[in-house]
DNA sequence: GCAAGGTC
């Protein structure tokens, strides 16, 4: 009973200007005192720690430190982040007059960080000296400097520059305090402004064009980040759906020798036709023999990938699990706050010996599953020496595993930690050594084959992460000019796809590879797309909505900038030059907003137009003339009337017949049967014009005879 | 309510 009750009894109260009389009298905020801003708690138990003997204190439950060095009182305080941003209480669009405010004042979601902002205003007004002892970066820059700029003195600011959270650049840096990096500050806030712009006011241009003609208030978004992605996606869905596969006949042969059966394929040729293909499998029936004309055996040796930074992790989570980048983030998130791996949002492939790895490994030896492995390591490695990756970070090193062992985890983290810890031991191993044997084989008519052979013959750090290793295929002993025995031969008729499907990893990949968005914003940003609606999932698969055909097509068209990367690319050029003192934040921002008034200027023009586009999307409004195989609207043309989707099927795929019918040996009206049948392999849009072909055709030919 | 970026 006790037990139940406890919950319920009152607490003492905590208020924003005394402190829990338990405390101890070090963290009361009196007398002349030095804070330091922590861009979150793990960092600031990090620096406490570093600086010397201190004291855990705690306001409203947010822990800080109050530490006594050479006579000194330095409190070093958390942030959770961003605890300002910009803000506007007008309504409507456009709007181009903000604020700085505290998030939490205008974020509901955003609660948490009004105890965070109490902890900053208990602390920082008395202070004599303010230090933004944030990342090194440009966000940690604004987060430090706005919260001292607003609850302390930027007239008595210092930077703290360091790159890892170890204990001795934690204590250089701190000796050797940086001037203020005020254009750094100036440059990251630009950023800010400069998202917030863009995203409020295309946001809510969208929103109002689809309220005035559906009268449904629904929610729609724009951004620097978002909108690219999204414009992407809508244009590999289009080719994802056009797609026109032609058919392509490949061999197979199974061989025998020495008792050891293999397989080989044409090298070099394929069947032109399926008549060809027909014809060569049934002489090699006749005639089961082929010659070795060459071997060739090698042996490579294969280095161990780097350690994981965010984005590797989540392909390879996605690759093994089928883990969504978000869950997969997520997971690692988990990991993090139980202090059993490093920082998660990492672009870092590198391992700093300032992480202490052999310290790592060592208490890694204790445990149950990864204890054998890590033993293995030191004992075979007298110098740790991890393999180190092309990418970086300014602020965190690769992730890595702390050396905490895991008491309990659920399936799921457990793969994550898994392939965290085996990746990390796996960057000291030694590499693999496989090898690669290719034989080629001759037949009597002097046409080319080859099989090929892989084994592993030296294991190197496959022990450890054993999900790259390569899958062995045997192969016999073949001398060159033996005789080896076809035992069976066939023919497959593939129908060649050039384009992949559509999948969260595929668009978290692109990001990447444009770089727009971050390690902590890409999955995050992803999955708004989803709750926009322009992105859905369908049978495990990722298809674009017509909604999200149609803000894709939008964008593009009246908000071109927001449809590339370039925005990005740009945005980057200017803020680098704020930084260097060239340009001000004033001046590009005030450029950004003149850009915004005359898109706006010419959406508000457009506006009936892309209200109907949004009404349709949404199947609010029917088209004047529907399409006669999907609901959008079309055009008459020849008879018949097709929207520009199923119009641009029907021309790629008239192109594509007759050589498609030359291949299969049928007539184009049999080859499109067979291309009706390619679920998954032809586009969407061209099944359905090969499905309603004769309809299509007997139109046209009725229009010709009129 | 809308962005993107921090972090919980």
């Amino acid at each position: 009973m006790r037990k139940y009750n406890r919950g319920w009894r009152k607490r003492p109260r905590y208020t924003g200007t005394t402190n829990r009389l338990t405390q101890n009298y070090a963290c009361y905020p009196r007398n002349p005192y030095i804070a330091v801003v922590a861009e979150k708690p793990k960092a600031a138990e990090k620096i406490a720690y570093a600086l010397g003997k201190g004291v855990k204190c705690r306001y409203k439950g947010i822990p800080y430190w109050s530490i006594q060095i050479d006579g000194r009182r330095i409190f070093v305080v958390p942030s959770a982040g961003h605890l300002f941003g910009p803000y506007s209480p007008k309504r409507g669009f456009p709007v181009y007059e903000f604020e700085w405010r505290p998030i939490f004042e205008f974020d509901r979601r955003a609660s948490h960080l009004k105890k965070f902002y109490d902890l900053m205003k208990y602390i920082l007004p008395n202070a004599s000296l303010y230090i933004n002892a944030c990342d090194y970066d440009i966000e940690g820059s604004v987060i430090g400097y706005t919260i001292i700029y607003y609850l302390g003195d930027p007239s008595r600011y210092k930077r703290m520059k360091f790159s890892s959270l170890s204990p001795t650049e934690l204590r250089r840096a701190f000796e050797r305090l940086e001037l203020p990096d005020i254009s750094l500050v100036e440059a990251g806030m630009a950023r800010h402004e400069i998202d917030w712009i863009w995203g409020i006011n295309v946001s809510r241009a969208l929103m109002h064009a689809a309220r005035k003609f559906t009268g449904q208030r629904i929610i729609l978004s724009a951004g620097r980040v978002q909108s690219p992605t999204i414009v992407e996606a809508a244009r590999r869905w289009k080719e994802i759906n056009l797609a026109v596969p032609t058919p392509e006949f490949s061999l197979v042969l199974e061989c025998l020798h020495h008792n050891i059966s293999f397989k080989a394929y044409p090298h070099g040729w394929r069947p032109q036709s399926k008549e060809e293909a027909i014809s060569i499998v049934s002489y090699l029936k006749k005639n089961p023999v082929l010659s070795v004309s060459n071997v060739e055996s090698n042996k490579i040796p294969v280095s161990p990938p780097p350690a994981f930074n965010l984005g590797d992790l989540q392909k390879e989570a996605a690759r093994l699990y089928k883990f969504s980048p978000m869950k997969t983030q997520k997971l690692a998130e988990d990991l993090y706050l139980e202090a059993l791996i490093s920082y998660p949002r990492t672009n870092s492939q590198k391992l700093p010996p300032t992480i202490n790895y052999r310290n790592i490994i060592a208490r890694l030896t204790k445990s149950e599953y990864y204890g054998s492995l890590a033993k293995k390591i030191l004992s075979e490695n007298p110098v740790l020496k991890p393999v180190q990756g092309r990418k970086d970070d300014p602020a965190h090193p690769a992730i890595h595993p702390t050396g905490v062992i895991p008491k309990y985890l659920d399936t799921d983290h457990r793969k994550i930690y898994d392939l965290i810890v085996r990746r990390f031991l796996a960057a000291f191993a030694p590499r693999a050594v496989i090898s690669r044997t290719k034989a080629e084989l001759i037949d009597k008519h002097g046409r080319k084959y080859s099989a090929k052979g892989v084994t592993v013959i030296e294991e190197g750090w496959y022990q450890y992460y054993p999900y790259l290793r390569p899958k062995e295929e045997e192969l016999p002993l073949l001398r060159t000019r033996e005789i080896v025995r076809v035992t069976k031969a066939s023919y497959r008729t593939n129908w060649a796809r050039s384009v992949p499907d559509l999948s969260r990893t595929a668009l978290l990949k692109w990001m990447e590879s444009v770089n727009i968005g971050t390690e902590a914003t890409r999955a995050r940003i992803i999955e708004v797309l989803f709750s926009r609606g322009y992105l859905e999932s369908r049978g495990g698969k990722t298809v674009v909505t017509e909604l999200g055909e149609s803000i894709a097509e939008i964008i593009s068209t009246l908000f071109p900038e927001l449809s590339r990367p370039d925005l990005t690319r740009d945005m980057e050029q200017k803020l680098e030059l704020v930084r260097r003192g060239v340009l001000t934040r004033r001046k590009v921002v005030e450029e950004t907003k003149s850009i915004m008034d005359s898109l706006i200027r010419n959406f508000n023009e457009r506006l009936e137009d892309v209200g109907y586009r949004i009404s349709i999307a949404l199947g609010a409004v029917r088209p004047d003339i529907t399409c006669m195989l999907c609901r959008k609207p079309a055009k008459v043309r020849n008879g018949i009337a097709l929207c520009e989707d199923h119009h641009e099927a029907l021309l790629r795929l008239e192109k594509a017949l007759p050589e498609i019918s030359r291949k299969l040996g049928v007539e184009e009206g049999r080859a499109v049967k067979s291309i009706a049948k390619l679920r998954g392999k032809a586009g969407k849009w061209v099944i359905e014009v090969a499905s309603n072909w004769d309809l299509i055709r007997t139109r046209r030919r009725r229009l010709v005879n009129q």
